[in-house]
RNA sequence: GGUCGGAUGGCCGAGAGGCGAGGCUCAGGACUGCAAAUCCUGCUACACGGGUUCAAAUCCCGUUCCGACCUCCA
């Protein structure tokens, strides 16, 4: 590929060269979902783009390891259970597989390992015992264990904070913990609640352990890249740090934050109601046409949710779509994808998709005139370079994740709008054109849409 | 109170000292039996007030407004 990748990282506030610990090898560890709710935008946003920065990482030659876990234990899952009724497990099962189909809607790649909390409970007990072991960590009796923060040689470097300067938390219980900012790696178990047994007492994980149990897990004491939601800078990922370094491990190398998707100038919450999960919205457009919206502003800006701004980015991707499909009609086969240089270029600089999208649009300009003036060569150009860029942005339309349904009628479609066609086509041709008209009329009500190229008619659903 | 972002044309959205990003909408034109699609042309914007500079949307100082985080969060 030649130029070199760039990437913010929120450790030093720069955009810096791209260099892997290990060469032509990346490991990336994106903190995934919590499964106490359906998906709405926002989640799937965050899986958008690292799912884009993964591509391109695998495009520019890399072997990447990309591990993105599932947290299925934690106090909100278990209110949830109280509230459905349901047993904790089967809770965070139901919004796993949701989380799963929208994740496959969306094109979103399967990671090569998604580790859940519940999981790695051995690995967290190890890490505790080394923390506690070490001096890092105390257990006060009572089944907590806590992470004494005022013993760490450095902490909250991500958000740049002081530790004196933190609001310390309404519910600080001095009781057990030394520091009421201290923060617990494993919760003793209530009546009721899972737990699972440790040599401090039965209980559970605290929020932040999984994350570095797992990470250190899949991809062992340093890895490359950590990514996640701008929200969980703070606390989440400080305290991963604090554990992980505490434990004597070099931890992420660079730490990269998704920004929201918001709505009137504000982040989606999750008392927002149904109206912005991923299975309303896929109510209105298509799986590939969210995630072109959803991937098409920068992955550190925030996307201003709107239904017109989406509409909007629809149309655009059908028009870009509908290039493809008049490129395959000509050639006779579907392009290869290729990458073009001038995406290459913005893609290395920080993921600057929207420039990239320039670029995109550029080619989709020379790529209409090829078709206009039959210049196959052109055609199979661009149409080459915007698949291979599409690929990259997870919306090529040739792909077997976005096509496979609606293969089976598609034959006895053609055959039939065909046979109108033909009508059409004989009353033009004798300058019969209300007849002509009417058929179009006719079969534009069932929602088939007839244009008339230089090439004969096509027909679309749309 | 601490920390961190943001404000760009009718709309969406990049850029981060000097060559009009791009898209959408709109207006005009080409092509077309008409339509659609496509292409061409047009629409010179950076919250406010100072400053630095030959040159500022971009850097500095101040102001206003909006938002995020401070132990539930993508």
């Amino acid at each position: 590929m030649g130029a070199q990748l760039k990437l913010y990282n929120t450790a030093t506030r720069v955009v810096t060269d791209f260099k892997p610990l290990q060469p032509g090898k990346v490991g990336i560890y994106l903190c995934g979902a919590t499964v106490q709710a359906p998906p709405h935008i926002g989640h799937v946003r965050s899986g958008i783009n690292f799912d884009i920065l993964r591509r391109w990482l695998v495009a520019s030659g890399y072997e990447v390891t990309f591990i993105r876990n599932v947290t299925d234990i934690e106090d909100k899952i278990l209110h949830k259970a109280a509230h459905e009724n349901l047993p904790w497990w089967a809770v965070a099962q139901k919004y796993e597989r949701a989380f799963t189909e929208a994740y496959a809607a969306l094109n979103v790649l399967p990671p090569t390992c998604e580790p859940r909390a519940t999981g790695h409970i051995t690995q967290m007990i190890e890490l505790m015992q080394l923390l506690i072991d070490n001096g890092s960590a105390y257990a006060p009796g009572n089944g907590d264990v806590y992470l004494e923060v005022r013993k760490l040689n450095s902490y909250l470097t991500l958000s740049n904070q002081k530790l004196d300067d933190l609001q310390p938390a309404e519910d600080a219980d001095l009781t057990y913990k030394k520091d009421p900012r201290d923060f617990a790696l494993w919760k003793a178990a209530k009546p009721g609640d899972p737990s699972w047994p440790t040599p401090w007492g039965a209980g559970r994980p605290g929020w932040h352990l999984e994350c570095s149990a797992m990470a250190h897990a899949y991809l062992g004491e340093s890895f490359d890249i950590h990514g996640g939601g701008l929200d969980l800078i703070f606390p989440h990922h400080e305290n991963e740090i604090a554990q992980s370094v505490s434990a004597g491990w070099g931890f992420a190398n660079i730490w990269m934050h998704n920004a929201w998707v918001t709505t009137s100038g504000e982040k989606m919450s999750k008392s927002l109601g149904n109206s912005l999960q991923v299975t309303e919205i896929l109510k209105q457009v298509r799986g590939i046409e969210l995630r072109w919206y959803l991937g098409s502003a920068h992955y550190r800006s925030m996307l201003e949710f709107s239904f017109e701004a989406l509409e909007e980015a629809a149309v655009n991707f059908r028009r870009i779509e509908g290039f493809l499909k008049r490129a395959t009609d000509l050639l006779g086969s579907t392009p290869d994808g290729i990458i073009p240089p001038g995406f290459a270029e913005a893609m290395n600089e920080d993921l600057a998709v929207p420039a990239a999208l320039a670029v995109i649009a550029e080619i989709l300009r020379n790529g209409n005139t090829a078709l206009s003036a039959n210049d196959k060569a052109g055609v199979r150009t661009a149409a080459s370079q915007i698949r291979g860029a599409l690929t990259i942005l997870g919306c090529d339309p040739f792909d077997s994740n976005f096509t496979s349904a609606e293969k089976s009628d598609e034959k006895v479609l053609d055959g039939l709008v065909s046979l109108a066609l033909e009508q059409r086509a004989a009353a033009r041709a004798r300058k019969d054109f209300a007849a002509a008209d009417e058929i179009r009329d006719q079969i534009a009500v069932l929602g088939v849409v007839i244009e008339d190229t230089a090439q004969g008619t096509r027909w679309s659903i749309g």
